[in-house]
Formats: structure tokens, C-alpha cells, sequence
DNA sequence: AAGAATGATTGATG
DNA sequence: CATCAATCATTCTT
């Protein structure tokens, strides 16, 4: 950062910044330097700057809008300091010649020696460069206010978009049993929502902390995306039994739609069906992932019913009722949420 | 305006 | 170093 603080105000126009090696001063002009404000005039660039951040960010809106306005505060700064220190300048050049003019006068009838005169000179400059760096220090105040304020990602932090949300809860939902995207993953999510890879981390350690601490206020979020992930996934299949599985109209929590007597038997019907759906051939893991999800539905909305109310003992998936979701022993294995703490592997499908 | 939701930061932990 | 848990500060919702 102090690189290029070689040829630093050895003058800056009224040249009038003092020889005595003032540190502080030295400190505001190197600050005011690498902060843009007082370096080169860079043109008349600042709305050109900020328009041109702004027209190519399109869709790439999230970052640069912070640093469009950033810059469009600093060169405000920037402005204000100059003209402030044009003022100053033009104040003190023209009280300058005012006193020499006055003394001018007396010495017709006073006998005035040069060195007073210059003594004068010296006095008043010395004041108006007082005035002069207090503004520096002002300036750099609120410079560093302007830095505090936006350059802190914490204020003026904006929602990710409707879609981001969506595409982030998505993969949440459809790797509820391990959601720890992988670092392609995470970039693959990051490039998808726009956002920054850190983004997509800090959202799914929130994400995955909020879900645990209450898992009830995000069950109907829950079964909705892994509803919405198995339709897409499958979508020609649900297209005709749109009676069973239809989400449209799940609110208020009443297990309406979804309530299923037996969470195995609902789970078998719904696997045949998906397989149905499918003419044979690629039953990968295409289908498997599908049936994941769906089982992920079908026991979250099963569940629903008054378990984790009291007691928390519900453990859906890998969550571990002391925190943390701990590897899934099998990717088949089906946790079946109506059985106690006890049993977590239920092996026996049937 | 109050409270919930939400993204980001911080300190602890292994 | 990644994650968790707590917390902050802003934004959205009521």
C-alpha cells in the first residue's frame, strides 16, 4: 500500500505545504493520495465512471453496484475537496496581496522593511495551510467513514434474487441428508446465482444452521422444493397423478394433502410410481436421485405431525439430534420418521 | 414501528 | 481451513 509514495506532494499547486517534516501531514496527503482523492484529475470521469460500472454489470449486478455507489460517494468526496481547496488557495492568494497592498501603502509613510513584508507573507500562509489541513483531515474522515460504511459487506447488504434463492434451496433440499456442497459445487451454485462462492458458503452455513435450530418453520419449504426438484426431475410423470402429489394448496399446515397413513407403504407406491413413469431403460442414478428427494418430501410432510413439537427427537435424514449431520451410513438407507431415537437404521424395508 | 427474515462477520473448535 | 454457533446490521413483512 505505501508503494507509490515516491513523488508525493512535493508540491501540490499552491506549494505552500511547509518544510518541517510534519508526519501527520504527510500521513493525511499519503492517505488522501492512495484513497483517489487527491491524486490525478482522471478526468471528468466519475459519472462516466459509475455509468459504465453500472451498464456492464447487466447481470453481474450484485458486486458492482456496491462499488459503483462506493465510488460515486468517494468522488463526491473528491470533489468537495478540491473545490474546498481551490477556495483556500484563491482566499489566501487574495489576502495575500491585500496586506501587500496595505503595507505598500503605509511604507509611503512607514519605513517597511523587506523582511517584515515577508515575515507577513509567511504568517498568513501559515494560516491558511492550518485551514488547509484540517480539511485533509475532515476529507479523510469521511473517507474512512465512506470505507467503513461500504467496503463492511455487513451494511447495505442486499437479498439475493428470487431465483437465487430458489436455485440455493434446490441443492439444499435435494442433498438434505449431506447439504455440504463440494467446492465445484459451490462454485457451480455461485456461477448459477451470480453470486460469490463465499456467498454460497455463508449461505448454506446459515441455512444449515437455521434448519436445524427449528426444523418445523422450514417443513413446508422443505417438502415444497423437494417436491418441485422431483417434478422436474420427473416432470412427465407427476403430470397425470397431479391429484396425489399436488403442492398447490398445502397451506396451513394441515397434513391435508400429504397425510399418509404408513410412511413406508407411501414411499413403496410413490417408487413404483416413479419407476413407472419411466419406460425402463436408464433406471440410473438419475431415478435414484429422484427417489431421494421424493423420500425426502413424503417424511418431512409425514412427520409433521406433532413429533418435534415437544420433543425434538425427530431426526430427519442424517441429522443427529446432538447437532450436526454426521455422513449418511448408505445412500439407500430409508430413515423412516415415525420410529423413535432408538432405531436409526431400519434396514429392513419391509 | 415492531418483529421476522436474511446475509455477513466473529470467535471457538477440531 | 471448514464448520458451527452466536451475533450484528440491514431489509422485508405485519
Amino acid at each position: 500500500m505505501a508503494g507509490r509514495s515516491a513523488l508525493v506532494a512535493p508540491d501540490i499547486r499552491g506549494a505552500q505545504e511547509e518544510d518541517p517534516p510534519d508526519p501527520q501531514l504527510m500521513r493525511l496527503d499519503n492517505m488522501l493520495l492512495a484513497e483517489g482523492v487527491s491524486g490525478p484529475e482522471k478526468g471528468g470521469g466519475s459519472a462516466a465512471a459509475a455509468a459504465a460500472a453500472a451498464a456492464a454489470a447487466g447481470g453481474a449486478s450484485d458486486n458492482s453496484i456496491e462499488h459503483s455507489d462506493y465510488r460515486a460517494k468517494l468522488s463526491q468526496i473528491r470533489q468537495i475537496y478540491h473545490t474546498e481547496l481551490e477556495k483556500y488557495e484563491q482566499a489566501c492568494n487574495e489576502f495575500t496581496t491585500h496586506v501587500m497592498n496595505l503595507l505598500r501603502e503605509q511604507s509611503r509613510t512607514r519605513p517597511i522593511s523587506p523582511k517584515e513584508i515577508e515575515r507577513m507573507v509567511g504568517i498568513i500562509h501559515r494560516k491558511f495551510s492550518s485551514i488547509q489541513m484540517q480539511l485533509k483531515q475532515s476529507t479523510c474522515e469521511a473517507v474512512m467513514i465512506l470505507r467503513s460504511r461500504f467496503l463492511d459487506a455487513r451494511r447495505k447488504r442486499r437479498n439475493f434474487s428470487k431465483q437465487a434463492t430458489e436455485i440455493l434451496n434446490e441443492y439444499f433440499y435435494s442433498h438434505l441428508s449431506n447439504p455440504y456442497p463440494s467446492e465445484e459445487a459451490k462454485e457451480e451454485l455461485a456461477k448459477k446465482c451470480s453470486i460469490t462462492v463465499s456467498q454460497v458458503s455463508n449461505w448454506f452455513g446459515n441455512k444449515r444452521i437455521r434448519y436445524k435450530k427449528n426444523i418445523g418453520k422450514f417443513q413446508e419449504e422443505a417438502n415444497l422444493y423437494a417436491a418441485k426438484t422431483a417434478v422436474t426431475a420427473a416432470h412427465a410423470a407427476a403430470v397425470q397423478n397431479s391429484q396425489a402429489s399436488s403442492p398447490s394448496t398445502p397451506n396451513s399446515g394441515s397434513s391435508g394433502s400429504f397425510s399418509l397413513p404408513n410412511s413406508g407403504d407411501l414411499f413403496m407406491s410413490m417408487s413404483t410410481l416413479n419407476g413407472d413413469s419411466y419406460p425402463g431403460a436408464q433406471v440410473g442414478a438419475g431415478v435414484q436421485s429422484q427417489v431421494d428427494t421424493l423420500r425426502h418430501a413424503i417424511s418431512q410432510t409425514a412427520g409433521y405431525s406433532e413429533a418435534m413439537r415437544g420433543h425434538s427427537l425427530y431426526s430427519p435424514h442424517g441429522l443427529n439430534t446432538n447437532g450436526g449431520w454426521q455422513d449418511e451410513p448408505a445412500p439407500c438407507s430409508v430413515t423412516s420418521p415415525t420410529e423413535g431415537p432408538g432405531s436409526v437404521n431400519s434396514d429392513t424395508s419391509n
